[in-house]
DNA sequence: TTATTTTACGGAAACGGTTCCGATAGTTAA
DNA sequence: TTAACTATCGGAACCGTTTCCGTAAAATAA
């Protein structure tokens, strides 16, 4: 892999080294004519300006690095390509790690990012507070940073956060409403936020409701569809079953309605079912599956965004944004199907 | 972002740059006691090797470009996580790019992948043939390129592939093995090669087993769930309904079963569905699909290893690996259910 | 002891750009 | 006509490494 160099432009045009770089980059202390010369035998010659000679110069590598816990997951893929977006059209490159859902993957990703010299970075913790000592120092030390979705909505750093409380609260209130009385919630692994956050806003909606507490339960199940389809299992065999699910995300919901269907529940006339997150399979299951819709992509371009204006203005004063969601009302836990929206 | 350079630990210790480069580097030529003091001190100081200086002085980035059609899409993940195991073994940094389906996104990635100085390339193309005259001058220039799945098997270029046609024969003659009288292949676009493959193995299994004309069709259709959902209305509208359908992929199958459930068709006793590649979806639909697995992972890591052996041996003679896959036979496909393996 | 080799290190060029400073020639003002 | 200014460009330092070359001191051989 030859390249052709600035400085083959210059020999070749007789002209200094300066004044081939100027003609890419000055705006004014060039004579046209000569930029257009030098530009032209640029393109022939097929030069293309060296961007590690850049960066090395120039001291910023136009280069942004982001950390999700995985990428096999529509929500961090979505993100991942609103981030890109944004940062393409800034002439930005975006370095896409995965952390595979361990805290110590996810350090390691971050420390060689940041060793890469990275302008910025966004990171989708695995654990929120796991890291964030290290992290806060970074940007102690002027490394922009922005959080997106596993944080603590106190953490005084610039965040992308959703409003799982909320929408917690919404889904819930809408089975009790649907006349599902008693109620479990299979909540991801509770050393999470984003888990504590909906827990609470499905305790406060049995508690506005008044629901007695022997007629709804948090089981911590976990984030994928086997967990959904053992806990069910679980349930069936101890003869503990609730007559509707809140799961913590599509995928458990998914393998709960697996179970149910194979143990002859009907849904949702017996059970009722709740998502979160709202997956494409959503819709294609039968019955069509109920979920929490979260605004992936624009939850990327916001934190796009405030990179990208800590970077450019330097400013690294931190910022929150708090989504909200939509609750994408479908069979499994609507008992009159005329209610359909 | 201060960051400290070699020069500082050069003048606190009163040695000369090339030493402490050389304590990094250098298994000789330096005494141990000083490499040692040299090491110690960096470790205090908080130095850390610029990689933009070192790619520019070495003339290698350590990078590798990959593009692939999407990333939301499990067989494409699931190869870049394949891929990113490898390399960073190997302390590259693997930079991914996605192409939404658009040849001339794609060949925009590989030009700035190429022009950020990356070692090597492994390419999913979008459409086999577009931008190939491209990239095939790119090779002859000597830089590293690994093909990954839409090619054309007797392209002259290193490439990984999956047996389509093969595969493709083996779950049509599944089908007419389970006494499906009538089957459809909904293929992808036909200007895919691989869509072109597994119709060849499709009509091979039709001829091999002596299926009249009438009994069997190719329709192309799309990659889409929605695409299978309009398919199928489109053939209960003209009253044109096959006994089974063997689609493109796992998504149109669900797209599929969804509207033939809605009309109440029974999968698999009135219409049997075959899937291709197998996401994990499959096991989660009622009745669960029956589909073609491919090795994604090791697809992923041939095409790695390909490339490393390219970079490291500087050897850019072409080789093809050719993989074959598995059928997972479920319910979808199975009229006799004890037959399911 | 002297000649030769080895060891351990310094100096400087190189990688491919950017950018500051200064110089020349032409232009304008006095 | 002379002085000041402007437009345009060259020279060189610089970014942080690696690496080639040279050399003094130490070690070995003669």
């Amino acid at each position: 892999m030859k390249h052709v160099t600035i400085k083959h432009i210059a020999r070749k045009l007789n002209v200094s080294i300066s004044t081939v770089s100027r003609a890419f980059n000055d705006k004014y202390d060039i004579r046209p004519e000569t930029r257009d010369l030098i530009l032209k035998t640029a393109e022939e010659m097929g030069y293309f300006p060296n961007p590690i000679a850049k960066k090395l110069s120039q001291q910023k590598t136009l280069n942004i690095g982001v950390v999700v816990p995985e990428f096999i997951n529509e929500f961090y893929a979505e993100i991942i390509v609103a981030i890109q977006e944004i940062f393409i059209k800034e002439n930005y490159q975006v370095l896409v790690m995965q952390s595979d859902n361990s805290p110590e993957i996810e350090l390691n990703n971050v420390k060689t990012l940041i060793h890469s010299m990275v302008d910025g970075l966004i990171i989708a913790p695995t654990l929120d507070g796991t890291n964030m000592n290290y992290y806060l120092k970074q940007i102690e030390n002027e490394c922009p940073i922005v959080f997106v979705n596993r944080v603590r909505e106190k953490l005084n750093a610039s965040k992308v956060i959703f409003d799982n409380k909320k929408w917690s609260y919404f889904a819930t209130d809408h089975l009790i409403r649907q006349g599902y009385k008693k109620i479990y919630h299979l909540s991801a692994y509770k050393g999470l936020s984003v888990a504590k956050e909906r827990i609470d806003g499905f305790l406060k909606a049995m508690k506005n409701n008044k629901v007695n507490e022997e007629n709804y339960k948090v089981i911590e199940t976990g984030l994928l569809a086997k967990e959904g389809m053992h806990i069910v299992e679980d349930l069936i065999y101890k003869q503990d079953m609730p007559n509707a699910f809140f799961c913590a995300n599509d995928p458990v919901a998914m393998g709960v309605m697996k179970t149910l269907k194979d143990h002859h529940y009907k849904i949702p006339e017996d059970i009722g079912v709740m998502g979160f997150t709202n997956t494409q399979m959503a819709e294609l299951v039968t019955p069509q599956l109920c979920s929490v819709k979260q605004p992936t992509y624009e939850m990327g371009k916001a934190a796009a965004e405030l990179l990208l204006h800590q970077i450019q203005k330097e400013d690294l004063s931190p910022v929150t944004k708090v989504f909200n969601g939509k609750l994408m009302i479908r069979s499994t836990s609507v008992r009159n199907q005329n209610s359909i929206i």
